[in-house]
DNA sequence: CCATATTGTAGAACAACGTGCTACTCTGAG
DNA sequence: CTCAGAGTAGCACGTTGTTCTACAATATGG
């Protein structure tokens, strides 16, 4: 057998992301140190340079996981769902996704980290959910549930409008004083809006 | 006359003021340090600690100063705009305003320096701008424009539309190749949701 | 007009950060 | 047993926010 991949470096680099991600969710995007995570991680700092290129990369990588994770639940009550209250449907599990996952989703949508930008892979994982969006749309387009027009630009729309509201609940202001209820009234405003008319 | 107040901190202060802004307008949030705001403004480092608690200080006054011109922006259009208008013609300046300002427009309402928190007076002046929409909404009601309903929860819901949209656009991703014809879409679609009905 | 208190400055210092270098140690394959 | 390669510790550098100290300028009271 040749000589194969060591398993020892994948080890290194799931602990490295695992370790990561909990000071990320448990402590903020401020804690989020090199020292910090190779600390928790049980590794020298400069073992975390010899599996990523710096800090960034291991946020690319975060960052990477989390869409992946994300488009699989988006993706995951797709079936379950009919198609008139698809959109309805994945526009509460975007907002359960960034309840569970606040400051990863911070990281993911909310520019938090100036310095970083998404590697290519990372922003083609970001597509793909994108992707179960647009589909919908046309699909509800067919049925006549929703009115014409370039399905991309309603799949902003409706990005816009599920990430403004979560974004500002969970970051900025939240005057509701019952969250989830003017999310549902949103999520219906929303397609009241987009019916065919 | 009594002892008043020495011109000069005054002036220290808004030229402190002006040059942070100016650096973060140019360079960004990262750029905006406290040794370069200082060399900016021609002043020492510590000059900047005699008239501000620290920088996240510097950057409440910069928030706050953006809150103020951001509601009087909002509140020039007011009186010229027929009722029934009125919130397109909001959300179309608030857009511009973010446009004009892109990188404050982060810091006042993106979170994007996490250890920073807005002051109460910085809080105030944010509800300021909120109170203008909200009476927009309380007399499209009266009118019979949109439907009834709580005009704290309609007011997040519109905001929620617009912060999306543009923040998506300013520094998620924008995948409409007709971004402002997408918006004056998104905006039109969001008062159809809201008619009465 | 001078003495004094105030307000500025320069410059060093500290701790924490991302990052890189160097020298040591472990370990597993031959 | 040997030894190359991967991991380690630890120091180092430059930058950050922040603070301290010592000094200069300047406005005000007598």
């Amino acid at each position: 057998m040749v000589s194969r991949k060591r398993t020892s470096s994948n080890e290194i680099e799931d602990l490295v992301l695992a370790s990561a991600l909990q000071i990320l969710e448990e402590r903020g995007v401020e804690a989020l140190t090199v020292r910090d995570i190779a600390r928790h991680a049980g590794v020298a700092p400069m073992g975390i340079y010899n599996h990523f290129a710096g800090k960034l990369d291991v946020v690319d990588a975060l960052v990477h996981q989390g869409h992946v994770q994300f488009a699989e639940t988006l993706g995951r009550l797709v079936p379950s769902s009919p198609a008139e209250h698809r959109l309805i449907d994945s526009g509460l599990a975007y907002r359960h996704f960034a309840h569970d996952h606040p400051r990863l989703y911070q990281l993911m949508f909310m520019h938090s980290i100036p310095s970083y930008q998404p590697s290519v892979e990372t922003a083609q994982a970001m597509a793909r959910s994108i992707r179960v969006l647009i589909d919908d749309i046309e699909q509800l387009q067919l049925a006549g549930d929703i009115r014409a027009g370039d399905p991309l630009a309603i799949a902003q729309e409706v990005w816009s409008i599920v990430h403004g509201y979560v974004s500002l609940e969970l970051f900025t202001l939240n005057f509701s004083s019952t969250p989830e209820e003017t999310y549902r009234q949103l999520l219906d405003d929303m397609m009241a809006g987009l019916r065919a008319r």
